[in-house]
RNA sequence: GGACCCGUGGUGUAGCGGCCCAACAUGCCAGCCUGUCACGCUGGAGAUCGCCGGUUCGAAUCCGGUCGGGUCCGCCA
């Protein structure tokens, strides 16, 4: 393909030796200027490359008199002869090093600003908000223009695959129906019926199980999300998911498929990063915390979670006894090489263990010398000999360090889950190349919602029980619409599955629910009574009497796929236009306030905040 | 809704009660330079230290508020 135009020959990244003496146009931005005097290096830069355009006044006068006004980021056409450059000169870090352009005409297509900050300095630290005011001066830098091109590559294989496996892509509306279920909706009033809004979509749920309902058997869409919640770095208002859905599948057939599309897919964006275990590891949700302490465990290294239970049990430690006679847990980690560590990485780790909510973290330490030598927040009590035993219980050897956590079950779990995290990426056990993902499923369908007297969808209110437990999805009271906290559907299990890719959640999805009447019962699990359901979910409710395949499907989070591809934290750094953590654009202004005259045709009036 | 961090020439930082009408690097401007590639050399311009108020004989520096950005908890799947 050549991307030649009626200003350019070249790209600024396609000359080479085999080029030498031919005549060629090239177009792009001045990346700099080095003027010897009589003769002027520039290094003319598109989003292709650069390459080293040279003027000589004594043979090109008039070029040489052009480009002595030249400044950095000005936009400029030269023409003139591609040449080997003289032997000795040539710059091995460009692909394009080992030849120049003679420049013999230079042509300013655009002056430009002294821009607010370094395009040219791949390592230049840039304050963000500054990047994101000037955005499209930031997304010139090429590691910006790269993280676009890969995301481009990104959708692009997933297109492809999705394409070759019988599915159909459709666009779905952006201006939906509010629903109560899950994140805060963005609205936008109505012109047409003052008062009335409609929500921008968090997700196109409903529309693609309408799809099925439809037979479209197989729907794909690279769809924008919109939450109004409170952002993070992971989070932005509007973002990026694809979404699927496929008819007649059970929980293995979704797995399956998309276990093979992110494998071709990971492979064609990233083929220099290995895939760390294929078939992807799959756990339940309750091994997944069991031995991670984590619902999208990083599986790039060890640390497991070991139960203390047994250990402690009777070692004389009141912490442990009181715990453990409430029913709660005491798990620990294994740091491996930890006794070594700091007093004050010691106390890292207890701070880090407080701000995860822990009351307080043991440790013991084995001295990695001799045996039988430790050094524990518990010596004192426990003595020596018991709780050298607990380590070893543990699992650890001379040298180790373990660190111990009681509370309940899963606030236990969840802390040293993060524990493990942070030692784990904190002792760069983390590999960065590998790509490693896998399986949580089997998620509990409801947790119990105090405030509001009712069972809440752990993940989607439209998933499905696994099978075997769909006749848990009942009351003690006998009525659906009428909870309690000890009713059978906390024990169900959902046929819902998430998938992580090295401790991010990338995505989830479930085998859904499509008969009306079980529906139904789930929502009415949920809080809704039969009248509200019908006004909130009227729609699909019905179209679920007029035969609704068997369905399931998945969305995943393609801004944090492309980050982790691009091994950034942030999602920002793969978006084109993102916004700051209070929802501004900074570049647009957005959001302004209303014109009063907007205001007026839509029935609104705006309030100012109090204070 | 809450906690914490940051805000000083265009950019990135230093300075953290008087030695500062603010320092360094880079960028910018001008001059010189025919093989540079983060070119080099010489000279120059450029900052009411985010904003408002307070403490003090004296504030970039301390305190309060506010605005903007970020990280985290809540929230969000």
């Amino acid at each position: 393909m050549s991307l030649s135009t009626s200003y350019r020959t070249h790209t600024c990244g396609e000359l080479r030796a085999a080029d030498a003496g031919a005549e060629a146009a090239l177009a792009g931005w001045v990346h700099r200027r080095r003027d010897q005097g009589g003769l002027i290096f520039l290094d003319l830069r598109d989003r292709h490359g650069i390459t080293q355009v040279v003027i000589d006044e004594a043979s090109a006068p008039e070029a040489h008199t052009a480009a002595e006004e030249l400044r950095t980021e000005f936009v400029v056409q030269v023409r003139g002869r591609v040449e080997r450059r003289p032997a000795g000169t040539e710059n091995l870090k460009l692909p394009t090093g080992e030849i120049e352009l003679r420049g013999r005409a230079v042509r300013l297509l655009a002056e430009a600003r002294t821009p607010p900050f370094y395009i040219n300095e791949p390592d230049a630290v840039i304050e963000e908000a500054l990047r994101l005011r000037y955005r499209y001066l930031d997304l010139r830098r090429e590691e910006m223009q790269r993280r676009l091109a890969m995301r481009a590559a990104l959708v692009t294989a997933i297109r492809a695959f999705h394409d070759a496996s019988g599915f159909v892509e459709v666009e779905t509306p952006i201006l939906i129906k509010s629903t109560p279920e899950g994140a805060r909706d963005f609205i936008v009033p109505s012109r047409f019926q003052p008062g009335s809004v409609y929500a921008l979509p968090q997700s196109p749920q409903q529309l693609k199980q309408l799809l099925m309902v439809a037979g479209t058997d197989r729907y794909y869409q690279i769809a924008r999300c919109f939450r109004d919640e409170d952002l993070r770095g992971d989070r932005q208002p509007e973002f990026t998911q694809l979404d699927l859905e496929m008819s007649f599948v059970a929980e293995d057939d979704v797995m399956a498929f998309v276990e093979a599309m992110v494998i071709d897919v990971s492979r064609k964006v990233a083929p220099e990063r290995p895939i760390a275990l294929i078939p992807f590891p799959r756990f339940t949700y309750e091994v997944a915390l069991e031995r991670f302490g984590s619902d999208k465990p990083d599986l790039r290294f060890g640390l497991e979670l070991v139960d203390l239970g047994s250990a402690v049990a009777g070692a004389g430690y009141r912490v442990f006894d009181s715990t453990l006679a409430a029913g709660g847990r005491v798990m620990g980690i294994v740091v491996p090489g930890g006794a070594g560590i700091s007093r004050s990485q010691l106390e890292e780790y207890e701070t880090a263990a407080r701000r995860f909510g822990a009351k307080g973290l043991i440790w013991i330490a084995i001295e990695p010398d001799g045996r039988g030598r430790v050094r524990s927040t518990i010596f004192k009590a426990v003595g020596e000999e018991r709780t050298e035993a607990i380590a070893v219980a543990a699992g650890a050897g001379p040298g180790d360090l373990v660190l111990v956590v009681a509370d309940a079950n899963i606030t236990c779990q969840e802390i040293l889950g993060k524990l493990r995290v942070e030692a784990g990426r904190g002792l760069g056990l983390a590999d960065p190349d590998l790509l490693s993902y896998c399986w949580v499923h089997r998620f509990p369908m409801y947790h119990w919602d105090g405030e509001n007297g009712r069972w809440d969808a752990t993940h989607n209110p439209f998933s499905a029980p696994v099978p075997a437990d769909e006749p848990l999805l009942a009351t003690l009271s006998g009525d659906p619409t009428q909870p309690s906290p000890e009713d059978p559907a906390g024990r169900a299990r959902a046929q819902q599955y998430d998938i992580t890719l090295n401790g991010w959640e990338l995505g989830g999805g479930s085998v859904r629910i499509h008969r009306r009447e079980l529906l139904e019962r789930s929502f009415a699990l949920m809080g809704h009574s039969y009248e509200g359901m019908r006004e909130r979910f009227g729609g699909i409710l019905e179209a679920f009497e007029y035969g609704a395949p068997p369905h399931g499907g998945i969305a995943l989070g393609i801004d944090r796929w492309a980050a982790l591809f691009a091994r950034v934290e942030n999602i920002r750094e793969v978006m084109a236009f993102p916004k700051t953590q209070s929802g501004s654009d900074l570049m647009l202004g957005a959001p302004s306030p209303a014109e009063p005259h907007q205001l007026e045709e839509l029935g609104l009036r705006s309030v100012p905040p109090e204070g």
